[in-house]
DNA sequence: TAAACAATACGTGTTTTTACGTAATTTTCG
DNA sequence: CGAAAATTACGTAAAAACACGTATTGTTTA
């Protein structure tokens, strides 16, 4: 059951939406705020997987609350609702951690969808926002184009025998190197993908189809 | 009517196997093969309730088989017939869903009995293996792992900020729980896809399709 | 309504990884 | 040949992960 966050200050439109929202299979409105205040008290308390968020609210306004809740809520996804449709205001909100946008004079019917789509894949936008959309996976391709990463032959066999789920000390023995050169090579890759620990690196990997499993 | 499968690379045994299980009431032998790679080609076009699996099939072995078919064929009820009475050998079926065990050795009138017991309790195991069978039951993952693996939507968010390379105490911070609770939730899914680090988790993830990058 | 599952949390360790630095050998290649 | 890149290795220390167990509290569901 998906527990749905809604947030809108027209008390008739979110209330109406609520309706809506219940009515859909598998999810269920759990928390209304009528401001991004009141919304961020209530999230101290109860736990949700989406928030339907507009934009126009009054009070702390949607983008200042967008930024705050995937800070504080990094796991919850925001579907922003709103009348606005320009190319600027959906970038910006974008930025702000926001995973699906989503006008509101769509067909209502479509809001399921959204919402459904936005859970198994992790974002959803509107059919006419896949240019924008692809304007920004492009820009931000782009400045990792500019830092080419590549991995060495002996980087990409470490990389194999850890997934593998060997830990250091057994690849060095499987490649007759020190277990101090393993943690070498992995602090190297660590280093150049930018990754905290070695599951960002596996990640990277994947989406530079360097690797594939 | 039972559809009974019967599994066994020993012609006159398998025959006059079949007859015997014929002349029970209630069942019906509706395939039969010679080895392991017979079964499977077999079972791709017969519908079957219980398998009767001999250990010592040459070709495919049995282990290979039971554990193909409870991957396959989940629905299917595995009753492993055997000379083999060791208890590591035991344990080793049993990892690989069978329900149910039988030594060639046992009266036959007693096959009956079993194969109903199999079928009504979904397992059947020998008086004094009973023991075994509780030992298995209670301490091994392996048998969690012949179930089909889900994960749970807590699970599944804590996998989600383990990609953003968020760690225990991170994560535990921003879902307001227990860094201790977090490491379970680890634990339990490192338990449950059989894995040595959070590394085999995404990758399980990553090719049962829970999850994509 | 009992049983199973999910989520929560802690104790007490041990093992592994990560951080950050330095530096000596190969190997590769312009 | 000589510079650059790759591979090798170690020291010291802190952080994080992992192991294995127990246990309480809700929620679902057969």
């Amino acid at each position: 059951m998906l527990r749905i966050a809604l947030s809108d200050d027209h008390q008739l439109f979110r209330k109406s939406l609520v309706l809506l929202v219940n009515s859909f299979e598998g999810m269920q409105v759990v928390l209304e705020a009528a401001d991004g205040k009141e919304l961020l008290e209530k999230l101290k308390t109860t736990r949700v997987d989406i928030l339907l968020l507009d934009l126009q609210m009054s009070g702390m306004d949607g983008f200042e609350t967008a930024l705050e809740i995937s800070k504080h809520y990094p796991e919850i996804k925001i579907l922003v609702l709103t009348l606005l449709n320009e190319k600027d205001t959906i970038k910006k909100v974008m930025k702000l951690g926001v995973q699906g946008y989503f006008t509101k004079n769509t067909n209502p019917n479509e809001l399921k969808n959204a919402i459904l789509k936005l859970n198994d894949q992790g974002f959803y936008f509107e059919e006419n926002l896949t240019s924008i959309v692809q304007d920004i996976i492009d820009s931000s391709a782009a400045v990792k184009r500019s830092q080419p990463v590549t991995f060495t032959e002996r980087e990409m066999q470490i990389v194999h025998l850890i997934l593998k789920e060997y830990n250091g000390n057994e690849i060095g023995k499987r490649l007759n190197i020190s277990p101090r050169t393993v943690e070498k090579h992995k602090r190297n890759l660590m280093d150049k993908t930018g990754s905290k620990n070695f599951i960002g690196v596996i990640t990277y990997a994947l989406l530079h189809d360097f690797l594939s499993i």
